[in-house]
DNA sequence: TTTATATACGACACTGTGTTGATTATTTAT
DNA sequence: ATAAATAATCAACACAGTGTCGTATATAAA
């Protein structure tokens, strides 16, 4: 029956074959160019044992994305956030963005191939909604009437994620040289400050 | 005799046929999901009449985004710009920006498909990339030297183009219901006073 | 009209897909 | 160590989509 771990081996290192190579041909090719025979050469596996674990190459990638954001949102949980307005003050990045960093950083080749500019844009959907409802939840444009607002929260939302996933995307281009802190440092400024009084 | 377009009529009509068809195909399936055979049927035209005009359907996709980015390029030209600082104080959106939304407005339905999560990533790159060159252009982060500025000139401009394009997004899925005007206004907002000032 | 050429049509070889049944190899549990 | 369970292999299948022909037809431009 099942081992304690609660997957056969063979498994474990099938679908770990199946992702390396996914990352790999990503990188290579972009995911729309990617066949099955592709990832199953590289991973060196027979063909029909891909349909043993994934329905096909979207389910592949959608099962590798859910685990990704399912982890982020861990994250989010387990620090227990807030305080906003003190690093509002301070020039203090926050901890769930360092924390964030971080994980994108452990991950950054994954991260790169499924965020790049060969990806398939529905990871960037799904993150950007993850971090909308994030945003929502901390109270950025919530608590506040539409009228305290200088503009629609709907835009303020879409503005503040949009940017956020930009500044990420960025720093995997550069093979993330930059240190998480630094990062989650830029992006505080960034967005407390203003992006035209980061000028002077 | 007409021949001021220097095109045969049968040849606008089919790219015509086939463009449209395009774009409907990517709303509905996405853009990976889409045949060659799809974008036939749909135009009324013969499979292989496809291939007299186009080489595959990332040729298609391809010559359709470098139109839309050249005409964007052509009104950045058009309206001869700057005057950055009378704009920052006013609270009056700049008329580049203005005039983009306009032309997002008209093809909003191409705009949509091409930008929406159902696209492929690339025209999201090429836009992003003649947003930031423009921005280098207008010398957002440019004849400062890096001392002068809070964060990597390169992380902020990353974070001006892709919040831009997050929120030329959203009004999209909205199905573009506030003015261009309205947009630009929004987006000068923020990017002037900074998201987080935008909340009080 | 005449001429040029864009399109239609059917056929071709080719690649990739998803599935199946039988066989082999490996893991787990006893 | 051994038996039972099951994952992986392999060959074969029908099917769909691709890109490219040659030839015939339709339509635009002169």
């Amino acid at each position: 029956m099942q081992t304690s771990t609660g997957l056969d081996r063979r498994i474990v290192r099938t679908r770990d074959a199946i992702r390396e190579a996914l990352i790999d041909l990503m990188e290579e090719k972009g995911f729309e160019a990617i066949s099955i025979k592709d990832i199953t050469d590289r991973a060196n596996i027979n063909r029909g044992t891909f349909y043993l674990h994934y329905h096909d190459k979207f389910d592949l990638l959608d099962q590798t994305e859910t685990e990704i954001i399912e982890d982020m949102k861990q994250i989010l949980i387990r620090e227990d956030s807030l305080g906003l307005e003190e690093y509002m003050i301070s020039d203090r990045p926050h901890p769930i963005i360092i924390a964030l960093f971080e994980y994108i950083q452990a991950r950054s080749r994954m991260m790169h191939a499924i965020l790049g500019l060969k990806a398939n844009p529905n990871f960037q959907g799904r993150l950007k909604k993850a971090i909308e409802s994030n945003l929502y939840f901390i109270g950025f444009a919530h608590h506040k009437s539409e009228n305290d607002l200088l503009v629609p929260g709907e835009y303020l939302i879409s503005y503040v994620a949009a940017a956020h996933m930009g500044v990420v995307q960025a720093w995997l281009n550069n093979g993330c040289r930059e240190t998480p802190r630094e990062m989650a440092q830029i992006l505080s400024r960034l967005s407390f400050q203003g992006p035209f009084k980061a000028i002077r």
